[in-house]
RNA sequence: GCCCCUGUGGCGGAAUCGGUAGACGCGACAGACUCAAAAUCUGUUGCCCGCAAGGGCGUGCCUGUUCGAGUCAGGCCAGGGGCACCA
């Protein structure tokens, strides 16, 4: 028997496509644009699943949008800069350029394996010249508007390999490579004004209403908005020359009558100004710098605080002097670095207010509460629900209004006002890192940070950088940092830091839209294709790299470069893919192909046949070791199995488990699609044959049945890929290839309806098993290619049933069914339910007190 | 601690508006073909009682709304995720 040879028919028809560019497009205004675009992987090495399942997603969605007519943009390229190429760098005296290319190289011919409609004249890699130069023209641009500056901020230096440490670099306070003890330090970053579309980023988000509610929820919690006040202590107990107010931000500007101590942070100036002088001050100070900044280490330390001696003034209460201390738990990177507490109305200064023997006064009562008895105990009343008391001029009044009170008063004595304060914090982007984008600044001494001049661009890595000391190897290199300053002609240092690579993705998908062109971006090309209509990729970024992105477009459209604000009107966030895992007598994880499993679910080693315990479905990872190789998958059972599998089952939004039954499942189901078209070819009328004269006379039942199903199957499948519903699209294929191979033709009608059955099935198929589909086209006659013809239209007429099946329910459960022609009248479905025996038997003699129809759907007789 | 999401057969999941729960697939079982196996095909498959006809139970748990609840409301429980001295 004929079998489907999966290996050499994806190659010829990837091979076809190629020749005839079928995936290249252009800009074309007369025809309706699409942009499909999955997150460009980074270049470790080889694909795995989880690129495997982005790619057959987004290859799905533009295949099926090309089909419907749509000028289809879905490029690939290369997030290419990054730590692990450095890594391999040290690891194995490979260049990092060597790495990442030959990387490249791999996954390009991995991925072209999977038959993806990509036009792959687009692709771009990040840590090409031709890509970073423009970053770097886009960054002085930035700098000359505003939204690029200079500032010290405290970074987690890691002194054994000396350089910066992102936060997720850090466990339990030691790097994760060097396992050194992380220390805080002051350095000089170069930092993206993020936070001057703070508000922006926050209402556009209502707007992205093709976003997943998830991802647009963490980003409002990151931005973090809190109307407040700001309100200025004046501070007893200072030198002359000193500035004697205190600025604090607060939410709760109403319990300001409950005030008992105010709270620096230990970097705020005024402690950093009274640790220069007194020595206890100092090694307090230097006890908070130390407390780890990871999040265990501030959940589990306890508050503590150093009495400065000074006194804040009340602003309301001339006689009240409140004591200042320098806290551990404030925060000088939110608000202004000083709190005032208020002990009764928050956990936290309780705590601090019981350990310190501070006054607790309640002035929020609750509902219901007496104003006589009310005390607070171990725990505050942090509520906003309740009314003003203790508070002179507030008493009385509710929360929210105590609030505009208090700061209206502030206002009015010049104390304070009203304020929006956002948790979002400016981008700092320097990166003491070798395989990155050099950040395109001159530093003089005597003119400052001097941006390079364009016509100087690109400022090209240096390629003979060595590896074998610790440190950045750009500040190592003897040549290359010594340069004239743009503006004065003195000698002068580049600047040795490269730029986060989040800066690289920020703006790829627009470089896509003119990918070679001689300036970052074609203002035509952007124009026609911004923004990404569908974006997908994991959830991990939701919050990162997705708002960075925003951003960056907003900055682009400042300063011109593209017309929108907002990158990706669609977003969809895949799920992760899965698998169990496996582990030896002796704890050691074993990769799936090393190991046997038994019927029963008990698993032993393939080689030794010792016992393997099958542990939990987890996410692949290569620590765990199970992880399937794409390309083994492909290899075996061809590209188009592992997408329907890929795509089969579970729902793309959510984690799915990769099995080898399931992998088999799909494979076979292909046969057997291959099979139907093999086994009714030779009774098939000739492709594009007319209807037969007669076909109305020869529709049986069985054949209209058919044809119905058919056509309900085009239109359902249809929505299914509209809504991401692969799952569904899939098991809608099933029934019909399912309907279709048990189905006898025996006549020349319906010999005809099989062909547009089986043609549209094909058809259906073409943006999921894309080979598979051309293959069938082609043996089913046709010279064209499948990936041409449009997306079938359902006939509405053909798909509407005649019949419908009704559930007849007594008191609510189901007793019986009845078919009645489709929209039958209220009394026929009555008085046909009420014919059935099984319902008068239920009804046990009682009258009908109620008959309850809905049409097409049930009756329901209450007795 | 706060916020969000998810709980449906042995498993992944389906059920558009409150209207026949379990589509489709996997697995399992039985049968056909075969010397045998693989492949393929056919049938069965939520649980319980029953030879059967039939009946009862059933969408994490408890209440409620309704003629009718997987779906809506309130209260719990479990799992997953996000945020977290954020003033």
């Amino acid at each position: 028997m004929n079998r489907y040879n999966a290996k050499e028919t994806e190659e010829k028809w990837q091979q076809r496509w190629d020749a005839a560019g079928c995936f290249a497009v252009k800009e074309d205004p007369a025809r309706e644009k699409y942009y499909v675009l999955e997150m460009f992987p980074y270049p470790s090495g080889k694909i795995h699943m989880g690129h495997v399942r982005n790619y057959t997603i987004g290859d799905v969605v533009a295949r099926y949008k090309r089909a419907k007519g749509f000028n289809v943009l879905h490029p690939m390229g290369w997030d290419a800069f990054g730590l692990p190429a450095e890594n391999a760098a040290m690891e194995r005296g490979v260049h990092p350029a060597t790495w990442t290319y030959e990387n490249i190289a791999t996954m390009r011919g991995q991925l072209k394996l999977m038959g993806l409609s990509l036009d792959w004249d687009r692709e771009i890699a990040t840590c090409h010249p031709g890509y970073y130069a423009h970053q770097q023209r886009l960054f002085v641009e930035m700098l000359e508007k505003g939204l690029v500056y200079r500032k010290e901020s405290s970074v987690n230096w890691d002194p054994v390999d000396q350089t910066v440490l992102a936060n997720e670099q850090v466990i339990d306070g030691k790097g994760w490579r060097s396992g050194a003890l992380i220390e805080r330090r002051k350095l000089s970053q170069w930092f993206f004004k993020i936070t001057a579309f703070s508000d922006e980023l926050l209402s556009a988000l209502d707007g992205l209403d093709r976003w997943p509610e998830k991802v647009r929820l963490m980003q409002r919690k990151w931005i973090g908005r809190s109307e407040g006040a700001t309100l200025r202590f004046r501070i007893e107990g200072l030198g002359e020359s000193q500035d004697d107010r205190l600025t604090v931000f607060t939410t709760r500007p109403d319990t300001l009558f409950g005030a008992s101590f105010c709270a620096l942070a230990a970097n705020h100036p005024l402690a950093v100004a009274l640790a220069a002088n007194d020595p206890s001050a100092a090694a307090f100070v230097a006890e908070c710098n130390r407390l780890g900044t990871s999040e265990e280490a501030i959940a589990t330390a306890e508050k503590r605080g150093f009495d400065t001696g000074l006194k804040a003034r009340h602003p309301f209460l001339p006689d009240v002097k409140l004591p200042v201390y320098i806290a551990n738990f404030v925060l000088m990177e939110y608000g202004s670095g000083a709190i005032f507490g208020c002990p009764a109305h928050d956990q936290r200064d309780l705590d601090f207010a019981r350990k310190y023997g501070l006054p607790v006064t309640p002035v929020v009562l609750p509902p219901d509460a007496d104003p006589a008895t009310f005390a607070i105990g171990d725990e505050a009343y942090p509520g906003d629900d309740g009314t003003i008391f203790n508070s002179g001029f507030l008493d009385g009044l509710g929360v929210a209004e105590a609030k505009r009170a208090a700061v209206d008063r502030l206002a009015a004595q010049g104390d304070g006002e009203g304020r929006v304060q956002y948790r979002l914090r400016d981008w700092g982007i320097s990166r003491q890192r070798y395989w990155g984008c050099p950040i395109p600044v001159v530093h003089c001494a005597a003119c400052g940070p001097q941006p390079v001049p364009v016509a100087e661009l690109p400022v090209a890595l240096p390629e003979d950088v060595g590896f074998d000391r610790p440190g950045n190897p750009l500040a190592h290199h003897p040549t290359w940092k010594h340069t004239a300053c743009p503006k004065c002609g003195a000698a002068a240092e580049r600047d040795t830091d490269t730029m986060d690579t989040f800066v690289d993705s920020s703006w790829y998908f627009a470089r896509f839209c003119s990918p070679r062109a001689a300036t970052a971006l074609d203002r035509a090309a952007v124009d026609y294709w911004l923004p990404v209509d569908q974006y997908i990729g994991g959830i991990e970024h939701a919050i990162l790299h997705l708002l960075y992105a925003r951003f960056f477009t907003r900055a682009l459209q400042e300063i011109g470069y593209v017309g929108v604000a907002e990158p990706f009107a669609g977003l969809f966030t895949q799920g992760m893919v899965c698998h169990e895992t496996y582990q030896d007598a002796g704890g050691r994880w074993l990769f799936p192909d090393d190991v046997e499993k038994a019927a029963d679910g008990s698993a032993v080693h393939a080689e030794t046949g010792a016992p393997v315990t099958v542990g939990r479905v987890l996410k692949m990872s290569k620590s765990k070791r199970n992880v399937v190789d794409p390309e083994a998958i492909i290899a075996t059972y061809g590209a188009d199995t592992a997408r329907w599998f890929m795509l089969s089952d579970s729902p793309p939004e959510r984690d799915m488990e990769w099995t080898a039954a399931g992998v088999e499942g799909a494979w076979r189901f292909s046969q057997r699609l291959w099979r139907l078209v093999d086994d009714s070819l030779p009774i098939l009328p000739a492709p594009g044959a007319p209807l037969p004269g007669s076909l109305p006379d020869q529709l049986t039942a069985a054949t209209a049945e058919l044809r119905r199903t058919v056509h309900k199957t085009v239109a359902a499948c249809g929505d299914d890929l509209e809504q991401f519903r692969f799952n569904r699209a899939v098991a809608r294929i099933h029934e019909l290839a399912n309907v279709l191979a048990g189905f006898e033709a025996d006549n020349a009608g319906a010999r005809w309806v099989l062909r547009e059955g089986i043609e549209l099935l094909v058809r259906l198929l073409a943006p999921m098993m894309p080979h598979l589909g051309e293959e069938l086209w082609e043996r089913l006659g046709y010279s064209g290619y499948l990936v041409d013809q449009p997306w079938p239209n359902a006939d509405a007429a053909l798909a509407s049933d005649e019949r419908a099946v009704l559930a007849v329910q007594v008191n609510g459960k189901k007793r019986a069914t009845i078919t009645l022609p489709v929209d039958s009248a209220e009394d026929v479905a009555r008085s046909a339910a009420l014919a059935e025996p099984a319902v008068q038997r239920a009804m046990d003699g009682k009258a009908a007190r109620k008959v309850i129809v809905v049409r097409n759907r049930i009756v329901n007789v209450v007795v």
